[in-house]
RNA sequence: GGUCCGAUCGUCUAGUUGGCCUAGGACGUGAGAUUUUCAUUCUCAAAAUCGGGGGUUCGAAUCCCCCUCGGACUACCA
């Protein structure tokens, strides 16, 4: 990796990481490939509450499943370690101590109790209480309280915060890549609490200083930390690396397919499709989250959906692999608005992609599903089915329902084809074709000779009408390949015999009007 | 409530320097063709008064302003 382009992703351990998610590794990754940068996965855990055991590893699974690959990270470690922030702990408290020196940040030792009064309070005058430039001197900190009486508190060991001191009277400017220059006046901006009386650091302090630390060029990030950018451009002004700072993308979010709002677990539950990659067992409730991967998708079909939501190579193509995308990836084709997913893009992609596997991938995917059914059968005739048959498959689950009748005949016969298809005198023509199977050359040639030319027209019946019954009582549907074709590959005996038990099951129907198909 | 971001077919979007846009593509939908059936495939169609209103200009989806609507954020969460 040559140049200095250095991108990272940066999820906290929570939970199963969110599909939105995903999209924003996708990004990172393909501008690092690109580029010929560095990928990085940190791991943001600062939050030891919210800390979900099994939660690091998912990510890495989901990640390591859709091809997206780190050059550094937790998991294979890297020049610019540690990669957790758990285990990057004792490295915070300095920052912000150089912070307090240099009066950028002030000790704050309001309870937690205290400020919810504070809010409530505001809540009643109809105002809404922000701890800022404006408050700040109402407020138990080392701003308003006298020198002896901080040393006091610290000494006794009082609990507190160190808070960011945002100065009065500043325009401060975000450049983001995607949407121009984001203006906020400081004055509105709150004091953030940069390291908790827990001892680790927020977030944003977190955050700043790996950033800087890890030498990381290029913030690409989701649209839900826009709002927050300023603190961090600020933050890296008083740090005085404004000049090393990273230059910010702010993807737009991924909405839910129906109404407003930002895509989230419930909607997946509730509409049948994934929002998560892999399938998640949560440790406390036991309830089970599906992903992309048990539902079928191919990798590659959700990189792909997931590449074309929120970005365009600015032509029409819409197949593209990894490669291709890392190609053709450009933060200026970003678009700005929040893209609500589509079940059925999602759907045709891996349409798409399951064209692209080859006949053995196939069969490999359709194997539990025989094993399931207690199927035993040669692997070159299995082989076979799946190339002739894939194509009318989106996913791999489809596959029994579309072909079983390449491996037992029908259980049943589907009524309204037996009503629409056996016509009366339908069982005389079932017994002739019988016949005809057992006198003629099994080939497809004499067969159709045979069958679909000689016998029809000496019966002056058109093909539909002995051909659905046959298939009829081959597939117990009427769907399926080329009739012919999958009488040779039944073979003699197992056609005859299907023939044969559908002619005793469904038997004769209708006999009195019998003449109705002689007439054509 | 406040701050910020956004707004082209039902959905994803093209449109980046205003004219080539009577707005293009894809998904989905409808019709037709092909086939012995179903599916696939192919062809065609419907679908956006470019959220609304004002400007600027010879000319605006594209620039400016206002309004409306939507979203994000507003924690000792990230």
């Amino acid at each position: 990796m040559s140049n200095n382009i250095r991108v990272r992703f940066a999820p906290s351990p929570t939970g199963p990481l969110h599909i939105g998610g995903v999209r924003t590794a996708l990004y990172n990754y393909l501008f690092a490939r690109q580029q010929g940068g560095s990928m990085i996965l940190r791991i943001e855990d600062t939050d030891q509450t919210r800390f979900v055991p099994g939660a690091e590893d998912y990510i890495i699974e989901a990640l390591t499943w859709l091809g997206i690959q780190f050059d550094e990270g937790v998991h294979i470690g890297g020049p610019f370690g540690p990669y957790r922030q758990s285990d990057r702990k004792s490295l915070y408290k300095q920052y912000s101590d150089q912070l307090l020196q240099d009066g950028w940040a002030y000790y704050a030792f309001d309870t937690p109790e205290e400020l919810e009064a504070k809010r409530k309070e505001y809540e009643w005058n109809k105002k809404t209480f922000q701890y800022d430039c404006n408050t700040r001197l109402e407020m138990q900190n080392s701003l308003s309280l006298s020198d002896e009486e901080v040393k006091r508190r610290l000494q006794d060991g009082e609990q507190y915060v160190i808070r960011f001191k945002f100065p009065q009277d500043t325009e401060i400017t975000v450049h983001d890549l995607i949407r121009g220059d984001v203006t906020m006046s400081s004055n509105l901006l709150d004091d953030k609490v940069l390291f908790k009386s827990d001892g680790m650091p927020t977030y944003h302090l977190a955050n700043i200083v790996d950033d800087h630390l890890m030498q990381i060029s290029h913030v690409i990030r989701g649209e839900e930390w826009l709002p927050s950018a300023p603190l961090h451009v600020m933050l890296y002004k008083a740090f005085g690396w404004k000049d090393t700072m990273p230059q910010f993308a702010h993807l737009p979010l991924l909405l839910k397919p129906e109404g407003n709002g930002k895509l989230s677990k419930r909607d997946g539950d509730r509409l049948g499709f994934p929002v998560f990659p892999l399938d998640w067992l949560d440790p406390k409730s036991g309830e089970l989250s599906h992903g992309y991967r048990e539902q079928g998708y191919l990798p590659q079909a959700v990189v792909n959906m997931l590449a074309l939501l929120g970005w365009n190579p600015g032509t029409e193509q819409e197949i593209m692999s990894m490669n291709e995308l890392i190609k053709l990836f450009d933060i200026a084709h970003i678009s700005k608005s929040g893209a609500k997913f589509n079940v059925e893009k999602a759907k045709w992609f891996n349409h798409e992609y399951l064209q692209k596997c080859d006949d053995e991938e196939i069969a490999k995917m359709f194997a539990p599903q025989l094993r399931e059914h207690n199927i035993t059968a040669p692997h070159d005739y299995v082989l076979k089915v799946c190339g002739m048959m894939k194509e009318r498959i989106s996913f791999p689950s489809e596959l029994w329902d579309t072909m079983y009748y390449f491996f037992e005949p029908p259980k049943e016969y589907n009524p309204k084809d037996i009503q629409k298809r056996w016509k009366p005198g339908m069982t005389v023509h079932m017994r002739k074709v019988v016949e005809i199977l057992n006198t003629v050359p099994f080939e497809y040639d004499a067969l159709h000779k045979a069958l679909l030319e000689d016998y029809i027209k000496s019966n002056e019946l058109n093909m539909g009408q002995i051909m659905n019954s046959f298939r009829l009582a081959l597939v117990g549907e009427t769907k399926g390949p080329d009739l012919l074709t999958l009488v040779i590959m039944l073979g003699k005996d197992e056609t005859i015999a299907r023939v044969q038990r559908a002619i005793s099951v469904i038997g004769e129907v209708n006999t009195t009007n019998n003449n109705v198909i002689e007439k054509h």
